[in-house]
DNA sequence: AAATGCAGTTGACAACTGTAGACTGCCGTG
DNA sequence: CACGGCAGTCTACAGTTGTCAACTGCATTT
């Protein structure tokens, strides 16, 4: 999976496939460009090859419709536990143990998040 | 500290600042690239490119001897916590909570580390 | 049918990354 | 003291990433 282009997925492009991964339907260049050239400030050209740069990388899929509509091939799911098995291993020795414990003894987290961890434990028994 | 050039430490990098993290004191090169030699494969010059970035980007600290001897200037600690905030900032909606549900419900946790983490909740109450 | 607009494609370019060679000067050894 | 080795520095070069412009052809409008 490591070795996966498709999980190879840059910054940049990750802001297409979040928008693509929280849309009911495949979308057209022209739904994502109306997203982001607001909210990113990004040129129609640089949204454009991020679209093919994630196409090229096997991440999204194109279907022709009048016009070609975009997909994701890859789930947030999938992509959000590779990045995180990736962190894990660079950083944590392989353990997930190893973040949550560096996790509860952060700032990063909570009183109110360790609450519902706590409740998350028990539940999942 | 996300715009700290010290976070942004790179894959290879990393294996040098691993080095250093684990060493009890400041390390010269040759030290460096005894280590990193043979586990990488990587060639002298590398190793001494690698040492030079990390030194730019205000990493490392080099620190005059007879030769330069190098020694980490952000820990571990730090950079891992960094690197976790941008994971869960990136993919989990900035919910730490998130992250852990997520390492739960996925299969690179085992029972035996779900297990550890419950006994950890219970006494970091 | 001509014009307008935009998707799709190609090219571009600077910064960063992985990897490494070349040169220069110092330090220790013979 | 001459020499060999290697640290330290500079240069290099291909691949990736962030950003974008230009062109081309289809499709919708007038």
């Amino acid at each position: 999976m490591s070795d996966n282009p498709a999980c190879r997925i840059t910054g940049s492009e990750l802001e297409v496939m979040k928008l693509l991964w929280r849309a009911e339907d495949a979308l057209s260049v022209t739904e994502i460009r109306e997203k982001l050239q607001k909210a990113k400030g990004w040129e129609p050209a640089t949204i454009k090859t991020l679209i093919s740069r994630l196409v090229s990388k096997g991440a999204v899929r194109q279907e022709k419709r009048k016009v070609y509509f975009y997909s994701p091939v890859i789930t947030e799911k999938e992509y959000s536990a590779w990045a995180t098995e990736d962190l894990i291993a660079r950083l944590y020795n392989g353990s997930a143990r190893n973040l949550v414990a560096a996790l509860v003894h952060s700032d990063g987290i909570t009183q109110a998040d360790l609450d519902e961890l706590r409740e998350m434990f028990k539940v999942e028994e």
